[in-house]
DNA sequence: AGCACGCCGACT
DNA sequence: GTCGGCGTGCTC
């Protein structure tokens, strides 16, 4: 501690333009701001005690910001420690304004922060700003005053009746008004008892806004291997310590039962779970099973909460009353302290894959923020990615698998319909012995299910006479028609424009012919094919939030439709116990535009698909409609031999390093000006590491070559999996100077490859 | 991210 | 002669 020598009083505009005072302390603050690190500052005396994680403003500038307090020292591993900035010398250091009166950012999602930002390769100031996003910086609300009696009545103190009334009620603390109400006294009676000494001014704490998860509320029966289960997850989570299981189990073996008896020894023992689901319109339901277990609800977080519950939220989170918080991707950021298990639901999901701001895979980042807490994590999934089978091969991750459905549910049939033998008729997109099989199920009562996973009417408008394709202005891609809406509509920038009467090109008129299917058009031509069924559509686009969908999902276990179709979210982790048959209309889909993983990423698409049929009695029959019904998609589906598929999938990717047997690193660079992208594009593979190990390829045009009115050319960095690419990335962007208007962004670990 | 500084075109 | 366009660069 630095003994100071007393000032005089002054203003702290006067303090603040004189030298800092010899001895006072650097501190360094981390802004919500693009910059590479944080920035120096000199903490004046008035702030001496401030601490690393307090919230403080801080001027730059001619303005004032809001920044944290950072630890001096980073603790990550030396390869991913950004090079030091030079050194402000402290004589121009300017002094911190003030320190705010909001609890401090835990050192444990300090370094989460850091780390985050150095493995994505990304400002630490915009993970912050993640961190902070939550509107945390919201002043605290004043706790309300309460009174409450003071133990000895002060001697010589008159107890008229209103006093011994008021003296009475007042055993827990209440509000002024509270107190009077309640006493039938006016305020001045308690203004009186407490100038007398009689009643005692104490804080009234608001109530914790998340009741405590009771881990006894409704444990389930579990039997045979779901007990095995549950009770490995258990011990993982009573060890206290950092493990990582993969929670492998088919559709309908009762996972999220399961894992939440994780939760339930984590919450007996004292400590915060943290659930992270793909998509939070499966938020509703999970909720739900959620307080049928624990007699209580957990806290939800995501991107649009009100600003009020974010608020609360976040304090709950920070001061542990928040037990269990189920969220998206953000809720990584939430300022955890006594974080005592991580769940990762359906972890193979690219969902978990941000792709704008900071580019990040929840995922993996979860892995991390275990790591940091010491806390075990669980990442469950049916159909596992290659990335965590591999580390459950290499001995990294534990390994939990649930063979069996619950009940009597048995897996699904699945068989494939091959489109070339048993064709639609013309311009239709049912086969025969689909519609066939949907009538013979909706005429026993059973419900039937379409799966389509394209939005909209069609995919593509042509001109018959001229052929020509309807395109955005600003993307290189085909505007999607959405007939219930009258435009055509391009799904990656959102511009849209009436569908036209006549071809923009040779103004012929009526010559426009929507070509492919959507699910629109599927709805229609179901709609002819089955008059008299109850149809339900299930798209983003149909069901606006997680509300809307609740809804739909309720209908449907309510057997009030008879077919459902859907696009993706008709995939989640819905339970329909009447329905029995599910067809997919274009198997084949998801295979095209040469992506690393289309494989494996159409076969867990479409196992999740078949696996919301046959959920109760009655069993379950798949028909994947397709023209290479002897892809080794389609072998694994029809089989459901899901290991030995993925086993050909990684011996595919293993000699070329492909991930997971190696690291990409992708680099995006777009202009509004061709030619600036170009030459950005062209410098960057001329200075393209030459190392042992580390290959790059391109740069290519981006498959998306004009996405949004800019140029995109990308290159494709791929390593050794024992190489960090990071210092790598670095060093080479660092050579490298974007053309006027070129912007290059990095994505670690890519997923998408558009 | 802001915000200022700076260097070239059409106006009170 | 100035007002202002937004390109470039800095903020501890």
């Amino acid at each position: 501690m630095t003994v100071e020598k007393r000032m005089p009083d002054r203003n702290p505009i006067q303090t603040d333009l004189l030298p800092p005072p010899a001895g006072s302390a650097r501190v360094r603050v981390m802004l919500t701001l693009p910059f590479a690190g944080p920035l120096d500052y000199m903490l004046p005396p008035r702030l001496a005690g401030a601490m690393p994680g307090d919230i403080v403003t801080v001027p730059l500038g001619r303005r004032t910001e809001t920044g944290v307090i950072w630890d001096a020292t980073s603790r990550l591993p030396p390869e991913f420690t950004p090079p030091p900035q030079k050194d402000v010398p402290t004589s121009r250091l300017k002094p911190v304004a003030a320190r705010l009166d909001l609890p401090p950012l835990p050192a444990q999602l300090r370094q989460f922060v850091d780390w985050v930002a150095a493995y994505t390769l990304s400002p630490p100031g915009m993970v912050l700003a993640m961190a902070l996003r939550a509107n945390a910086l919201a002043p605290l609300p004043r706790p309300a005053t309460g009174w409450i009696a003071a133990p000895t009545v002060p001697s010589g103190l008159r107890l008229t009746p209103a006093r011994q009334k008021v003296l009475e009620l007042a055993t827990t603390a209440l509000p002024t008004a509270e107190l009077a109400r309640r006493a039938g006294v006016g305020a001045a009676v308690i203004r009186g008892l407490a100038q007398a000494g009689a009643l005692t001014a104490v804080e009234i704490l608001p109530p914790p806004p998340f009741a405590l998860p009771d881990p006894a509320h409704c444990p389930p029966q579990l039997e045979g291997e779901q007990a095995e289960v549950a009770a490995q997850l258990r011990a993982r989570v009573d060890e206290n310590g950092f493990s990582i299981t993969l929670l492998e189990g088919v559709t309908g073996s009762g996972k999220t039962e399961i894992y939440m008896e994780a939760i339930a020894a984590c919450v007996a023992a004292g400590r915060q779970a943290l659930v992270l689901l793909p998509e939070i319109a499966l938020s509703a339901q999970w909720t739900g099973r959620f307080a049928r277990r624990f007699g209580a609800e957990p806290a939800l977080w995501h991107s649009d909460l009100g600003a009020r519950l974010r608020r609360v939220t976040w304090r709950a989170v920070a001061d542990g009353t928040a037990r269990v918080v189920v969220g998206a991707r953000s809720a990584l950021f939430l300022p955890f302290d006594q974080l005592g298990l991580i769940i990762v639901d359906e972890e193979h999901e690219t969902a978990f894959k941000q792709e704008d701001g900071v580019t990040y895979h929840a995922r993996d980042m979860a892995v991390v923020r275990a790591r940091m807490s010491q806390a075990p994590i669980v990442l469950v999934s049916a159909t596992p990615s290659l990335e965590s089978l591999a580390n459950v091969g290499a001995g990294r991750y534990r390994h939990l698998k649930l063979n069996a459905r619950h009940g009597n549910a048995s897996m699904p049939d699945v068989e494939t319909l091959d489109m070339r033998a048993d064709p639609p008729e013309r311009g239709l997109f049912l086969s025969p012995m689909l519609t066939g099989a949907i009538n013979d199920a909706i005429g026993r009562g059973e419900q039937a299910m379409l799966f389509l996973n394209r939005r909209g009417y069609a995919p593509l408008t042509l001109c018959r006479t001229c052929g020509h394709r309807m395109q955005c202005p600003n993307c290189t891609a085909w505007l999607v028609e959405h007939r219930a809406r009258h435009i055509l509509t391009c799904h990656h920038c959102g511009y849209d424009e009436p569908i036209p009467q006549t071809c923009p090109k040779c103004a012929d008129a009526d010559s426009l012919t929507p070509i492919g299917p959507g699910v629109e058009r599927i709805t229609e031509e179901a709609r002819a094919t089955f008059p008299d069924a109850r149809i339900l559509v299930m798209a983003s686009d149909t069901l606006n939030g997680p509300a809307a969908t609740a809804a739909a999902v309720e209908r449907i276990a309510r057997r009030e439709i008879d077919l459902v179709i859907g696009t993706q979210i008709v995939a989640k982790g819905w339970h329909f116990p009447h329905l029995t048959l599910v067809g997919i209309v274009d198997a084949d889909l998801g295979l095209g535009g040469g992506d690393l993983r289309a494989s494996e990423r159409t076969v867990q698409l479409l196992h999740q698909v078949a696996g919301r049929a046959g959920r109760a009695e009655a069993p379950g029959r798949v028909l994947l409609q397709s023209y290479v019904p002897d892809h080794p998609v389609m072998q694994a589906l029809v089989s459901g031999d899901f290991a030995s598929f993925m086993q050909q999938e990684a011996e595919q990717r293993r000699p070329g390093f492909w991930p997971p047997y190696g690291r990409l690193a992708a680099v995006i660079v777009s202009a509004e000006a061709p030619d600036a992208a170009d030459l950005t594009a062209r410098a960057l593979g001329q200075n393209a590491p030459r190392l042992d190990g580390v290959q790059v390829l391109g740069p290519a045009p981006a498959p998306l070559a004009i996405l949004r009115g800019r140029h995109r050319f990308r290159l494709l960095l791929r390593a050794r999996r024992n190489i960090a690419v990071q210092p790598i990335m670095r060093e080479w962007l660092s050579r490298v100077k974007p053309e006027r208007g070129a912007r290059i962004d990095v994505d670690i670990d890519p997923v998408s490859f558009l």
